[in-house]
DNA sequence: ATGACAATCACATAAATATGTGATTTTTAT
DNA sequence: ATAAAAATCACATATTTATGTGATTGTCAT
């Protein structure tokens, strides 16, 4: 199907790990490695002359992390691939690196023919991780989506409170809904001891912080 | 290493695709099917007595939507592991799975073999997807942590504006700066000159809205 | 039928906020 | 060195908010 070989470089300061995985790289057809480094600033200096198709990146290394090596090959060169390579499944360690750029997360220990299909996979514009690793990363969505806390707020206050996000002032409202300011005055006071706030501004900052809507 | 069979029950309206996966969880002697059913509420009906480890669960289908099925299933059965099975990658799905509490999504056109190994993936607590809807997942990241709008805020501007979003008042923000309450109006009112608004609340708004912080 | 709750309105007042018009002192960049 | 930007403070005043104390009218479930 693909009419050249993926070229790959590696970063990775442990010997072997390095070593074994570049012998794989090498003697595997579809692919073809353009360099192997210990650690990141001489991958850096290097970096214009053999910008390869994916990179493979130690996280933990001495100097640079493979975090921060990311973040700025992403700088540079915002279209390469970048799958992080990692002994560890650690939620900041993995969102740290999604952040900085990296398409794929996959551990040391996996079976080596499967790194080199993170690479094709990362390479087709997929983004190859383990099911553990995607677990953590869904993890983080439901933290954030579910946390639709409830205050027990009645259907207008939630229409005055939607009101009050969006910048209208008390007479606005009232005028938006056809009710006396008085009428705004009293579901604010009601709102405000539902939300445990005393002020316009907190009222919007819970509302938003807690994703009342 | 796992002492019992994995029990899946799958939810699909096409009658060859239901019919097909089932006979394939049958012959599988790691597995056992309790149930195949065409659409939800029948699901829904029979659900306490079928209770499986595993949900395959088709998202368009007539009636009630797989991913309404799945919240519903999971607010009452919060630890089983659903697993979604679509045609499409589309972004709003996904997310809405995701939201639903779906432990994985997996497209109909994957081997067959594979999605016996989501199953297996799922039940082992990972999360299986394939690579392109990982990225996806992934992209959802990086907009959301990169959408930090520039308003050309002074440090000090936005050190007001974070005790803002934390509902201060003046006063009390000019006795935790030790600046005076004029310096702490001063400052809001060049805030409210950079966000374009005109309160306290529609500044806090814009603040959380546009992830200033 | 009746008590609980939701939604509406009124009046009063203290406190906080929004806005304008200045001015002085540091910092920072050229 | 010097102009621009950032941070500080002051005073005045109109508006808006926050808070309390009521009251009236529906709706809804027991």
């Amino acid at each position: 199907m693909s009419d050249k070989k993926i070229s790959v470089v590696i970063v990775e300061d442990d010997a072997q790990i390095r070593e074994g995985i570049s012998a794989l790289i090498k003697s595997a057809n579809e692919f073809s490695l353009k360099g192997a480094f210990a650690e990141c600033h001489s991958l850096l200096a290097a970096l214009d002359n053999i910008l390869p198709d994916v990179f493979l990146m130690d996280i933990s290394m001495p100097g640079m992390t493979g975090i921060e090596c990311a973040a700025k090959i992403k700088s540079i060169y915002p279209a390469v691939n970048i799958v992080m390579l990692t002994v560890y499944e650690n939620d900041s360690q993995i969102f740290d690196s999604l952040r900085a750029g990296a398409s794929g997360y996959i551990l040391k220990n996996t079976p080596l023919e499967q790194i080199l299909d993170a690479i094709k996979d990362v390479n087709a514009g997929g983004a190859p991780m383990t099911p553990s690793i995607a677990k953590r990363v869904l993890g983080f969505f439901n933290e954030t989506g579910q946390k639709t806390i409830e205050y027990n707020l009645t259907l207008r206050e939630k229409e005055i409170l939607h009101e009050l996000v969006n910048g209208l002032s008390y007479k606005k409202i009232a005028e938006t809904l056809f009710i006396s300011i008085d009428t705004v005055r009293s579901h604010i006071k009601n709102i405000y001891y539902k939300l445990h706030v005393s002020s316009k501004s907190g009222a919007v900052a819970k509302a938003l912080k807690d994703r009342i809507f």
